[in-house]
DNA sequence: TATGAATGAGTCTTCATTCAT
DNA sequence: GATGAATGAAGACTCATTCAT
């Protein structure tokens, strides 16, 4: 009876680790997630984690690189697009699916900006949100034009987890968000 | 020199601890600042914080509560005027500069959410953020008009940190922030 | 009316610091009281703790001397009667009265044996102790004998309190617990 | 010569911690005793204490458990034997022999009651006892026959501390120690 | 692929005590 | 007859990490 378990678990605890890993430091944020109840939850020794990742911010980066290249991907082929509305449109459109498809990363990087900032993935990750900005705003737009898109941006990493409490179907809501992000970014595109 | 300082460190203790706790907090985050360096910036020791506070948590519980005074007033205030598009607009505004007369706070608020959560102060924040979402947006509203006003509450609470590296007057950003936030709430009052 | 008992309160600190200290050290045992419980129910500082007593442990000492004075005057008076079996009925019966005069005391050295011993009045009680025995037994009595004295002490110390969850008029239990302490004095005394 | 030692200390490490703390709780009571001096003793690291224990409570536990083992069973044997005055005898007897089996943690429960009744073993300790009591006495007794049985079970426990400043063979006093208490439940059992 | 055993540095917290006022 | 403010030492406990096996 445990035997399949323990057959399923041949080979894929380096993946178990990152599961369990991203549940937690969702759930509870990075510095109180322990090693040790990351390992309990596997059933799991400590030691062996560190068979499969070199620290504990190593599990982290991992998983950011994992479950971040789509968006990686997206930002590099945006700045390859002319900045016209329709591109920034379909940026915005093609960036709120991708973080539907990453959304337990994306909101430990919202809810432990102060931990992830002295990480190695918080430099990433800000230099990754200033192409993003950049493409989606001209440098030299109004002030307030750039607030639109900033706006757009945080309406988009916050809002689904903010309508948590909210009633309603989930991609009715991640709709929702996109297309008030979408409105932003248009009127910010049109300047006042 | 010492002499002065020694007399200003009279009976003002409690006040500098929350000076300092408050600026690691907002710096390292809550969790990464220990009750050491607080002490150690204070040249007092450890012991002398817990002559003044119960608990670490205590030290930031009083620090929300100094701070958000004026926000627990103006949401008490807001509950008592007519919803018209006017009352909330002056929210809005008024909020605006709440913030801002706290924004070490907030901005310790907003990158540390996860460990808020745990805290004490996470309930109470929470559910000023509900009665406040409850005074800009009625429940019936559509889902697109609440989103409209959760990024406008974001983008206000947000705004302004991540404006940092953006140049200009910040009392400029804080204008421009209010307005895009103002634009949210109208948009949201008149529907779509 | 809260006058009245501010006025009952001058001057009788001392003792209103004793009588708290007792009930605590009894309740919770020595080292678990800490100065601060003691001063918090009192509703002083510890400070004005210090300003009665130069130490913790001076509190127990006076304790101990203020509530053991009968017992040391009885074992005085006893080492100078002649060892005959009516004086150690006597003293036994004394003896019990002594101890239900004091008895949250004695209930405290009885439950803090280890800590008394390191303390001052450890040393003083068990020297009481061995006057009290050498009353009781002839130095060259036979070994069983000198345990039925020993017994017999251990009752009338500890019998009241183990008896505590026996239902039953307290005043009864003391009469038995002083007939059981007697009855082995007295074979004791006459040998096998 | 200490590659020998260094030897012998793999593996058991988990034994020579219960046996220092053993030691260092009787000697100095609970409180008194720091997991910093339990770890010197053994030139470990405080924290490879808790690699095998849980906290300072568990170990303490452990001991409990692992040395009171015989009289728990004995016990449970008492209550399904027949209340006659022999098996109140031989119950005694071995009780007896099985406190002597475990003497430092009697005398260490014993001399700390007042912290043993605050921990879990305290609980455990004191509904045993009354099982025991239970054996040796019936409810329906005299008062002060309760007191003979409660008498002999304070004889057993703590006769062999108090003797340990008279002269004589060890075993010898634990024989007479066993008399007497064995004298005290008869008397019990023949009702006055 | 893991585990068992351990470490060193650090955490928050509590305590008895002191002393100027 | 007390308080306010502070200290130094110590407490139990947790953590990320290491390494021989």
């Amino acid at each position: 009876m445990d035997g399949t378990n323990q057959q399923r678990r041949r080979g894929d605890t380096r993946q178990r680790i990152q599961d369990v890993a991203l549940e937690l430091f969702a759930d509870q944020g990075y510095e109180k997630t322990s090693l040790r109840e990351i390992a309990e939850r596997l059933d799991v020794t400590k030691a062996a984690l560190y068979y499969h990742f070199k620290t504990k911010e190593e599990i982290l980066v991992s998983l950011f690189e994992d479950l971040t290249r789509p968006i990686e991907d997206l930002i590099e082929w945006g700045r390859q697009q002319p900045h016209t509305l329709a591109t920034k449109q379909e940026i915005v459109r093609r960036y709120s699916e991708a973080l539907a498809g990453a959304a337990p990363l994306f909101r430990f990087m919202q809810e432990n900006q102060a931990t992830v900032r002295e990480l190695r993935i918080g430099e990433v990750f800000k230099e990754r949100m200033l192409r993003l900005r950049d493409i989606l705003i001209d440098p030299d737009a109004e002030l307030i034009d750039k607030v639109r898109c900033v706006s757009a941006m945080f309406t988009l990493h916050a809002g689904m987890f903010v309508l948590q409490d909210v009633e309603g179907d989930p991609e009715d809501k991640r709709k929702a968000v996109l297309e008030v992000a979408t409105d932003l970014v248009t009127q910010a595109h049109q300047g006042a």
